[in-house]
DNA sequence: CTAGAAGTTCGAGTGCACTCTAAGTCAAGG
DNA sequence: CCTTGACTTAGAGTGCACTCGAACTTCTAG
């Protein structure tokens, strides 16, 4: 497939895809007779692995690494792995800091709840949440 | 305090502090007679709050939508409440895809493992780990 | 009193990860 | 055959969030 098809079917855009290349994230394209890349399907594959290191928030230096060991194949298994293993403890640490920060805005929320009900009280019965109403969602 | 304590308790530097003070996220500080800011102990909630929003992903951009808010003071509540629970949802989802990237992740270091294991028993029993060891250390 | 640490402003520089422009070549449909 | 869209390269530009340099003033400890 050519560039145009791998970027629809990868998500990436062709300028993305010709900048991975260029940075050694993604191996040097096979070209046809005139120059243009040519790719196999397979390489959808690896973007997408990418893709997830990415979203997990390894900077392109790190997936550099990796895709070097890769290219290097046989032999650099424990290497990669060590890599991954050291990612995942990042980003299991970094999910534990969110969940943290959520129970923080759960609160901080609850509390902007509260003064709005505190301002209705003030303000008498408020016509838009009847005293009886069951599940009468306000906005 | 001064800037470079606030800096100290906060975590943030003084030129950051300065560059928040600049684009919005921190009020403009008090300054003493001669120019020096001073501020209150209270401002390290407010940073400490904008550290959360930070590290939960939030742009700059909404941070100061949020301060702008929260400046204008009351009446603003309802809109306040309104982009934390944008921003948490925003924030949950990241983190369940994190979530499922972890195991991803999780699969793809244990496939590692898995060959780490053929070539030992390829290579006959190996002698780094020997087969009744307990909790030897390899590297 | 004075050296040096810490403060000030303004504007420029950095690092990251793209994203696009320009100028040209190539390919596929009418 | 010809247009139009997709491709090529090299290099410049963008947006974000800082981070720093320069030139200057002020505070503080000895």
């Amino acid at each position: 497939m050519k560039i145009g098809e791998l970027a629809k079917r990868s998500g990436l855009t062709a300028y993305t895809i010709r900048y991975y290349e260029q940075i050694g994230l993604l191996p040097l394209a096979d070209k046809d007779a005139s120059g243009q890349r040519n790719y196999d399907a397979s390489i959808l594959t690896w973007i997408e692995f990418l893709g997830r290191l990415k979203s997990t928030g390894m900077p392109i230096r790190e997936m550099l690494r990796y895709a070097d060991l890769r290219q290097k194949g046989s032999g650099t298994d424990a290497e990669r792995r060590a890599l991954l293993v050291a990612h995942r403890e990042k980003v299991r640490a970094h999910v534990a800091n969110l969940q943290a920060n959520l129970l923080v805005l759960d609160a901080k929320i609850a509390g902007y709840a509260d003064a709005e009900k505190r301002i209705e009280i003030e303000n008498g019965q408020p016509e838009r949440k009847p005293l009886r109403a069951g599940r009468a969602r306000t906005f």
